[in-house]
DNA sequence: ATGGATCAATATGTATACATTTTCAAGCAT
DNA sequence: ATGCTTGAAAATGTATACATATTGATCCAT
């Protein structure tokens, strides 16, 4: 009962992984056949993977009606970087009035843990983040998060390399939330998730406007 | 330049509606075969159907890797309204803050014409709501909340028909939500909103453990 | 009688061939 | 030179055939 993994679910995670990496950028197309050439298997998997990229929103339809890596104008990626930072303040909210003991402890250990310098950020930053969305006990919210997070993930890639300035102040940031969640201060733990995530995407803009451009 | 529909488009708008129309009920086998046949197409076009179904929430894998019209237990029920719920709040707050007086006005003459007799309620109820959708002018959470309000349509069918006490205080709900964006008191348009939603969803859940069970 | 293995039935997964649509360019008329 | 028409090229949309996997039942051994 070996259970192989279908090829459109392989096509996907490849491609998923070759869009938030930068190896295809906004506009690449992603044309059926050579897609199908490249993973040496017919077109019909590559069409049900780029159906599910473009319904997680990493794709698009172009011209021929041929799949394009998203694009966003300015608007677009506003609308976006805004709707996560709410969401994540709602999630922040929530975890700070109903997290388990359990998981407030395992907060404190990952902030901790991630204020030593040997560390990734990045990796820090993931399971942060991941602790509080688990501690709103709602499946729906942490789904929908982790789809628009993923949508942004092309345009932080650039910019997380470029900031290191970032880590000594966003470290600061995520103790902060976590104090909020500890003291079961809803409220506050919303303005500073708020103003976490907004810190942690200024200056993408320019670099959507040099990118990107308008479908 | 004639555009003709692709099959997918229109299986899966026709899927969609039998969903939330109730003749398609929460764990009805969606067979690619029979839909086949039933639209008179080949599998492919009714495949992709299917794998957009699952995308948005309205349908899952079930045995032999078939889809199924989406069950849900007690608790992914929970979530989900509560994330409606949420989301609708945090929507409201945002409209009260940023609406135009055009959309104000809109928003106004909606709510005063719903309080007549002659009118159908559920359409007066979708105008009001996407009215204040509209007016926090963001796609995202505007397409989010679309995705999830169709993934609760399922459920609501039978509730709408059954409680018709409820639009009576619906409609004082929806002027109070309506006085508070016009006062741009955002916090309170996010009190009322929930109230509102959650009141909507009352009485959802025993029918949910009567129809849905564990996937 | 029960447990497990084997095999047939059925539905999905993939490959391939054909149809349709969309671009783009070349050519003609104005 | 410009604009429209026409047609060929290329990509997606659909149909069909074949491969594979899952399920359930039957048969055998204990």
């Amino acid at each position: 009962m070996q259970m192989v993994e279908r090829w459109a679910d392989h096509i996907h995670s490849a491609i998923v992984q070759k869009i938030v990496s930068g190896e295809l950028q906004p506009g690449d197309l992603l044309n059926e056949l050579p897609l199908a050439e490249e993973f040496g298997v017919s077109r019909t998997p590559v069409r049900e993977a780029l159906q599910r990229l473009s319904a997680g929103g990493l794709a698009e339809r172009g011209r021929r009606r041929a799949f394009v890596v998203r694009q966003m104008d300015v608007a677009a990626m506003q609308d976006l970087f805004e709707a996560v930072g709410e969401l994540e303040g709602l999630v922040a909210r929530m975890a700070a009035l109903r997290m388990t003991e359990l998981e407030r402890q395992a907060l404190v250990r990952i902030v901790t843990e991630g204020e030593r310098d040997d560390v990734d950020y990045a990796q820090t930053n993931a399971r942060f983040h991941g602790a509080i969305h688990a501690g709103a006990h709602n499946q729906v919210l942490l789904d929908t998060l982790d789809d628009l997070n993923l949508r942004t993930l092309p345009w932080r890639v650039a910019q997380l390399r470029a900031s290191m300035s970032r880590v000594q102040s966003s470290r600061v940031e995520h103790r902060g939330i976590m104090d909020a969640i500890l003291a079961n201060d809803g409220d506050e733990a919303v303005r500073q998730m708020r103003a976490h995530v907004a810190a942690s995407f200024m200056g993408l803009m320019e670099i959507v406007s040099r990118t990107g451009s308008a479908p």
